[in-house]
DNA sequence: AATGAAATTTAGACTTGTCTAAATATATTA
DNA sequence: TAATATATTTAGACAAGTCTAAATTTCATT
């Protein structure tokens, strides 16, 4: 199989080709927390096995093969992610490291067991969909609370931030997946904004409504 | 922490620690499936790290931190085995391979909360012992099958050989942990054994005697 | 105790994945 | 469009872990 060090660049690359065709060498050195040098090696590598599209200075999207493992790891993340959560009761803010070693466990019978132990779940603790073992996944229509107006709302079901800051912050305001939320106000000043839910009245800053996604 | 290879070293030295004092490069080699001048380097840098107990030529042992790092890592390994095979319903043949790489996740919160959510089992599929969070377990005193004598018996709660063809063939007899056995002949010519069990009678070669361990 | 066999270690090389520093290509902007 | 800034690649080095081949130590046997 591959890497353990490829399977992240895949990964990698997945994660930043959602919002454009084509991804960066610095890019990725950022998000892999590696030098720009490092990745034009590993990407020549992954240009050999076909597992990227690569043109020198041009950036890299991947093919339809890389794309196929770096969903397979994204869905062995996601399902560890769900079990971390529901079965042994850890908290969405202590899952993602745990769950960056465990995608890289190279059984898929393993995880196609731990999916069915599970009843198929649908989306992990943070709202991300978890592909089917097929690689096939549902994309909601999300949009951050800053995007919506006064007495608009609806239900929170991701976030764009994973950090643990940010999902402590949220746990602690108890606006977690599921939440019904509602624009009371805004503030011109700055943008913050009140939120009413079923049990409370929250003010948040700009930079936290935009990172949390509801449905409407 | 330690990387995956001293991980698997410590292991290793471990399981033959088990029938000797010292432990031989060549020995080593063999288990791991490597060069005997492979070995050499890595019991200097175990040695450099105090991990294990090395005079060249003379062999090794654990230290007492060395000895903590591989129970700890065998206790992931059959805490793992034990959830594939009651949580997931793999077979007691097919879960060797993927405990070999679930071993090396490091947090041992997961580990914990892993054996709680299993409520600590004792014995792993094979009946090996699980040592619980501070390392201890008991050493059940077991005995091969093929030591006892006519009208003698016991109950299987252990195995010698853990290959998948000798799992497979004792599944297909029957032969499986918790199985109340007694010996009713054993055939003078090649030693092999006519055993009674509740439900059947079966005839087993002094090598699968050998490598099936009963309480008495 | 000497000698040959077996076990072990040393020396030097290779691969993977990384790095720094230098070179080159692309983009920006005056 | 020429000059400068930024992005990317190349060149050469390094650490971890492994290998082969040669050297050394220990063991077994006479």
């Amino acid at each position: 199989m591959n890497t353990l060090a490829e399977e992240n660049y895949l990964k990698s690359i997945y994660h930043l080709s959602v919002n454009a065709t084509s991804v960066s060498t610095n890019q990725l050195a950022a998000l892999l927390n590696t030098k720009a040098s490092s990745v034009t090696d590993m990407l020549k590598k992954l240009a050999e096995k076909e597992l990227i599209n690569y043109t020198p200075y041009q950036g890299v999207s991947l093919t339809a093969a890389g794309e196929k493992i770096a969903v397979n790891i994204i869905r062995k993340h996601r399902l560890w992610e769900y079990f971390l959560v529901e079965k042994l009761d850890f908290k969405w803010d202590q899952v993602h490291e745990m769950a960056e070693e465990l995608e890289h466990i190279s059984s898929n019978e393993l995880i196609d067991r731990l999916d069915k132990f599970m009843e198929y779940p649908k989306f992990d603790p943070h709202g991300d969909p978890i592909p089917d073992c097929n690689g096939l996944f549902k994309i909601h229509n999300l949009k951050p609370v800053s995007s919506i107006g006064i007495n608009e709302g609806g239900v929170i079901c991701g976030v764009r931030d994973h950090s643990k800051a940010y999902l402590q912050y949220l746990e602690k305001q108890s606006l977690t997946i599921g939440k019904k939320v509602t624009v009371a106000e805004i503030i011109e000043f700055d943008h913050s904004m009140v939120l009413h839910t079923e049990d409370n009245t929250i003010q948040i800053s700009r930079e936290v409504a935009n990172n949390l996604l509801i449905a409407l």
